[in-house]
DNA sequence: CTAGGTGCAAAAGGTTTGCGGTTAA
DNA sequence: TTAACCGCAAACCTTTTGCACCTAG
């Protein structure tokens, strides 16, 4: 197998653009990428620093650009905590966060009936597109869990 | 009885603010005074402005102090959308809220078995001090409620 | 060719902070 | 008296934007 088959794919990605009609450019690419092989949700400066190892002549501004854009195609989700740098993660499947105290964000997953459940909470009348479901709090011991 | 009597009996507010060792002053009284009789969850610069009509001397600076602490107190909640100004409630029961496309936000109410049942969601290990829940969509039409 | 993208630097905008002066216990 | 608090203005910091250049279809 080739080298460059390490990086994603490329489909899902590639595919996620185009249904916005968006070419897969090397420095979205290289954002993906970051996301896709992070457990750990960086901030846009992280990415920033990340994908600069690939792409060294990437700017920040940019990096801005390219989760903006990932974010609006749904191929990426943004973090909000308070007041503090939006944080990003590609896990696209159902998930809250759990925010410890010392800063690690941890996804939760949420099977079909939590979110029926918590969608099922509304008052007659609103329509939910979509909710965002955060904790805080205390994480568990350190897990000997890879990045 | 008193003009006075109109504001908030200042027992709630006084108190919460004695937990922490804090004077109820004039501006935090007005801060709060706002947003105890507010249904729309306003940004500290509306909190100002409309602050300013009983306190007209207070900066945007003490607001932002005052809000910053009665929210340390627990007497107010600071409500968050993606990068948009913060928003502030004074209502402290357990609740979620619903963001419209317009803008506006309504609060949800939480029973205390979907508030059991959320935080039941967390995976073995984590503790929650606290959950945020939000939901984005579409709002009925308006219904002729008060403010 | 030419619409869409990138990179840079500068601007924006909400929030915080430093400091001198004021106020309440 | 004195520690807490306020108001002002300037600073902060993340994010966005304008613009010239570049690049893939």
């Amino acid at each position: 197998m080739m080298k460059a088959a390490m990086e994603s794919t490329g489909s899902e990605l590639a595919e996620g653009l185009a249904r916005s009609g968006l070419r897969p450019t090397s420095q979205r690419s290289a954002v993906y990428d970051v996301l896709a092989s992070s457990h750990d949700h960086p901030s846009a400066e992280e990415v920033f620093l990340r994908s600069r190892k690939v792409l060294r002549t990437i700017s920040l501004a940019t990096v801005y650009n390219c989760l903006e854009t990932l974010v609006d195609c749904g191929l990426v989700r943004a973090v909000h905590r308070d007041r503090l740098p939006t944080r990003y993660c590609a896990n696209r499947s159902e998930h809250a966060h759990f925010h410890a105290e010392s800063g690690e964000v941890t996804d939760v997953p949420l099977s079909p009936e939590a979110v029926k459940y918590i969608t099922a909470l509304l008052p007659e009348g609103f329509a939910a597109d979509s909710f965002e479901l955060s904790y805080r709090g205390h994480a568990p011991r350190k897990t000997g869990s890879n990045i």
